[in-house]
DNA sequence: GGCGGGATGTTCAAATTTGACAACCACTCC
DNA sequence: GGAGTGGTTGTCAAATTTGAACATCCCGCC
């Protein structure tokens, strides 16, 4: 029930508008920036006072604990929005974001965001859908955590970042990504990461031709009963 | 910086407007159900085909595993929205919800809903930032799942059940509820949740003087770094 | 070649979960 | 009253997971 297998963090289908046609269509006031790799678009701690639209790109949404414990909350992609909690009178950012790929990043001011919102019909039209297709996702999310093993929200996680069951053809590859990064993304520790890739490894559920390659017998450990 | 002491499940001040006038303000067709405890709204499965709204009482919502965990993922109260997804297509409950006090609780026709939030701005206006704060509540959730002990989660969720640092003189009584239901809501296991309140007794920072009460002091395990 | 520095493999004690079972209570039925 | 019943709480051992080391590998660079 939770989960599931094409449930996933980008939720295809549930938002139903072109992301890259969305903010053309209408009057909002906004700055482009064309960031590499690694980016810092804000960080945690940071005065909140705008909103982020990812035309292109994915950026990467960390939190760090009083602990210096990191996790990685949320991968967003084209078509996502980041900081819009500072829209409901959040003022500083509740976590980093980072450009993990080359992406072109809109900002809109809060308050231009919130005249727009308030006076264009189309566009609060096609956001209220965002907003709670995002809602939906943290579910998801809250949901996996409570109740999957860390083997199967890894599975998950390297799935999800090969982009598997994406239109088209289903990719295999994962971008290249270390093990700390994916126990932050997991919700676990790096040395049990380690033992799970290890172990798909073994039993030839992911291999490294020329990069990380999952296979779909992955989902195997994620349907798990 | 994960959950705070103030920022409660139920974000006081987060969204503004009186829950109360809320709806009475526009022209949205309702089916009024006024409920008494244990009364079940929807389940986990059911077709999702409207949207409810809380104008008076308390709804736990509870999602269940397939290997038949459960776990209380929300509980929500007065001004509260229940089964907003399916405005963006999801077709089946993904809780169940059940009021756990006497409650008001009203049903909005889906595609009613879908109007009066594309027709009456008001509406949208206000519903746009009480979905926002959703989110932020859902996040503050995942964050606290991830960074916290088990035992911190417990004493939060004690706090929150006795709506401690509500307006007005804080309370300090909790609602009658069995450990089962806490290890649901906490994320954990009986045992656990039994081994914690035993301690939390011993310690003198909760007692059973005519039902349970929690002092001022559980706060210090829940920030305890 | 040799020298960092980051990433990965490995280990182990401590904490936590899982899955019991026993004790206790409240309530009912005989 | 007393036996039976169902739900809740106290307790425990085994299995899993975490947290925190340490050793090793890999790769670019001087």
């Amino acid at each position: 029930m939770s989960s599931l297998p094409k449930s996933t963090r980008k939720q295809k289908g549930a938002v139903s508008f072109d992301p890259q046609l969305f903010l053309a269509t209408v009057g909002v006031a906004r700055t482009i920036t064309q960031c590499p790799k690694d980016y810092k678009i804000f960080s945690q701690g940071d005065p909140a006072e705008s909103v982020f639209y990812i035309q292109q790109g994915r950026v990467k949404l960390k939190v760090k604990s009083k602990q210096d414990k990191e996790a990685v909350i949320a991968i967003l992609g084209a078509g996502d929005f980041l900081g819009e909690a500072c829209l409901i009178g959040q003022t500083v950012c509740l976590a980093t974001a980072t450009a993990i790929a080359p992406s072109c990043i809109l900002r809109i001011e809060k308050n231009e965001m919130l005249r727009v919102l308030h006076e264009e019909r189309t566009f609060s039209d096609l956001f209220i859908p965002y907003v709670l297709s995002r809602n939906v996702r943290a579910q998801e999310d809250l949901v996996d955590q409570l109740f999957n093993s860390s083997e199967q929200r890894l599975a998950r996680t390297l799935l999800l970042l090969a982009n598997y069951g994406k239109e088209g053809t289903p990719e295999t590859v994962v971008p290249e990504i270390n093990q700390e990064t994916l126990a932050g993304m997991v919700g676990t520790t790096r040395s049990r990461v380690n033992f799970f890739m290890n172990k798909f490894k073994k039993l030839g559920l992911i291999d490294y031709k020329d990069g990380l390659r999952v296979h779909r017998s992955l989902l195997n450990i994620v349907l798990h009963d």
